[in-house]
DNA sequence: CATGAATGAGCTTTCATTCAT
DNA sequence: CATGAATGAAAGCTCATTCAT
């Protein structure tokens, strides 16, 4: 289950003068071992777990199938250190936003875009995710190092929604929580259902207009979603 | 392809005063059919496409692996009809969904609770769905049956739309397919990434509770979407 | 193995009339019957014993695999009496063969233009051969039928050779047996390995000048086979 | 289609001096490739293309079902080289004939005991190209190696016709491809019928005299149809 | 007479994985 | 470090045949 020969991902160690000292077989492992997770992530993207076969993989990495045991000990293995890559390359995308936080009504609309925009710029982590679903988050369970990127985003979320909830922009009554849920919900099944919606609505999500339009729709709902203004005497729900 | 003996699923059994009797062996073919199809929706929901093999769907359904290929003619021609007969479900049960239309809001909130509901007690038809995503759609865009289904969903968005601009309790520029996706979305994704989602916010998503708890949030997002009054000064959209 | 209802082949009972007095079941059960047994000799000389699956038999017959076992038992009785039904029809061919034995060069030459030219006409009765000699004649050694065919062929060599060598036109130290089999190889050898030869030789055999070439050939070989003028000074054999 | 590993035949083993030195496990690999298609061309030339089965094959050689497809690719990728490795050995075996070009009586009879031999000693060599003429020579299409080979044959009849023409023994009218055929049609044709014939003409076609009588009618056959002389007064042919 | 339904053995092929240098 | 060879289980599918009207 677990990889034989565990490399650390950050490598190449310099040496004091700042020149890289690790030798060509180093360098052409890591390359090995870096070529697999790339194509494994493409592969289980496209195929699913139980589609993504080990051959696929190796020979998408240009490499061999008993290379995938080598570094990673099973295909599992390679598929949780897939889980955990996605989202650590997530959580470094998010660490670029630099966001003004006595601007909270911009913020959010940077943070909503940013979501949108990830999603759509990165279809692979929709279909893994959705993968790792299937299987009930069996691996994300396992592993240690995915769970600690959950954090930041609704971090920046809650200290983004405080802001604007001190400065009267906001209303007081909803939780950063719902806020995430709210602004995932609507840039990840739009580009996750794209495919079925797309024969449904009889139109192509994916053209850029349909994609921007979308964009501009949710930061509109998520905007209202926030204002202070209490909707319009919303009557008690009746039994559905 | 496409399977040898087909029948049709509206079985004709006019019997005292109709001409036509089903046989015994005829009924237990129908009854077959239908076993394989149910085991299939359920191993197909549970391990998706690759992972549901043929084995698995004949021994939940208590028949045999040659009679999946008698009656569909082959794993994929069974998928389809999966496909076809969860949108054929889903499509029925909103034909229950009795609304007022002179009552657009509380219509649009039936609405919303009915769509919530139906993913949530129906989690196969959410998985099921993101398997043929995973797919590209491939075989929805191959049967003729599921497209159908498509326009009865936005068309009631539409009519209760109209209603309620009408009648100036909803704002003019929003579009009944926003509305069905922004609907749709923030049901599906919950019960879509209910495990990835459970195990990054560190707690249980289909608890009770919070299954109440983001209903009613959903209510209120969408009722906020529609409302006529604008949201306050929303900035230029600065490029992301 | 032995099929349940054997209707006889010559069927169609005449009325003192003269018209045909079957009734229209029992004529189209002839005809399944009929249609069948033609689908399966097209079948098995296309795809031979193990590949002319039953169910390719039964649609090419516009009929039902279950119809072959109700008319012919199993596959194996059904392949029976495909064998049987080709060298019948051989057989009748041959009869129609009118020589005059009073001229034994004319009529050998005739023969070997029938020879020759049936098996060009029908390579289905010379892949079936094939067919059977690959399983050993395992089939054609259970039919009585088949068995009955053979003497004729080589009763019509015997008489026009007695009566050529009473003329004094072909040599005594040829039996028919030798003459019939140097006919029936170079007939059969052509037509039977076109294919391999064809790419072998770089030409295509079933062009018609090269298959009139070739019956020719033949015909100057047999002539020569059969004259007697000794062949010059044969030098004793050395060890092979 | 195309095998993975294609190691080269001819397997590199120059030990003392050379550089190169196969291992143990190298040679182990070679053998069990070498078994699997020695298997091959039994169980293909006994049960023909689609009766000889994987498993059978694999059981014969000792090995497992995956290794074919390890070495192979696939059935038919094995069954290709299979009707390579056969055409191989008979040109092999036709370069150990030392003809005298000076002698072509001798050279020519030598030649056709050779033929007839070789079909006599190798009936696989006649049921596999059965079987590749069922499939109407499919695969030796495919095939480079095998079209290769058929040019020796037939110039060794050229070479040893010329010569016999040059000396005035054989008549000029007759090309080495005709020559060519007649001898192999009738050293094939009693083999590869031998068993419907044997039952045809109630006798055994492969006891020794049997075959002894058949070789020495062929050489006759054959001496006669290059003879100088004219066969005597053919008549026109009639219209068949 | 005719035929849909059922059956289990067998087919070719692919799977993830381990062995042995 | 790297990799060809080996392995057996399981995959999807087809086979000839029988059951039950």
């Amino acid at each position: 289950m677990s990889a034989t020969p565990r490399k650390t991902r950050t490598a190449a160690k310099k040496s004091p003068t700042g020149r890289r000292t690790v030798g060509v077989r180093e360098q052409a492992a890591q390359t090995t071992r870096d070529n697999i997770l790339k194509a494994a992530i493409k592969v289980f993207a496209r195929y699913g777990y139980d589609g993504g076969s080990v051959e696929k993989i190796s020979k998408a990495a240009k490499s061999f199938d008993r290379m995938i045991y080598y570094y990673f000990g099973s295909k599992e293995g390679l598929y949780i250190e897939v889980i955990e890559e996605i989202y650590r390359r997530m959580n470094e995308a998010e660490e670029q936003l630099n966001l003004r936080p006595d601007q909270p009504l911009e913020a959010l609309q940077a943070v909503v875009r940013f979501v949108v925009g990830y999603y759509r710029r990165h279809p692979e982590f929709v279909t893994l995710l959705n993968t790792e679903n299937l299987h009930k988050g069996r691996h994300i369970v396992k592993s240690v190092r995915a769970r600690e990127y959950s954090s930041p985003a609704i971090e920046i979320i809650r200290q983004l929604l405080a802001s604007g909830q001190a400065q009267g922009l906001f209303r007081l009554d909803i939780s950063a929580r719902d806020l995430y849920l709210l602004i995932a919900a609507n840039g990840y099944f739009y580009m996750s259902n794209r495919h079925t919606l797309s024969a449904f609505l009889g139109e192509d999500l994916e053209a850029p207009e349909a994609l921007a339009h979308w964009e501009e729709f949710v930061i509109d709902t998520v905007l209202r979603a926030v204002a202070p203004a209490a909707p319009p005497t919303s009557p008690p729900a009746p039994t559905s």
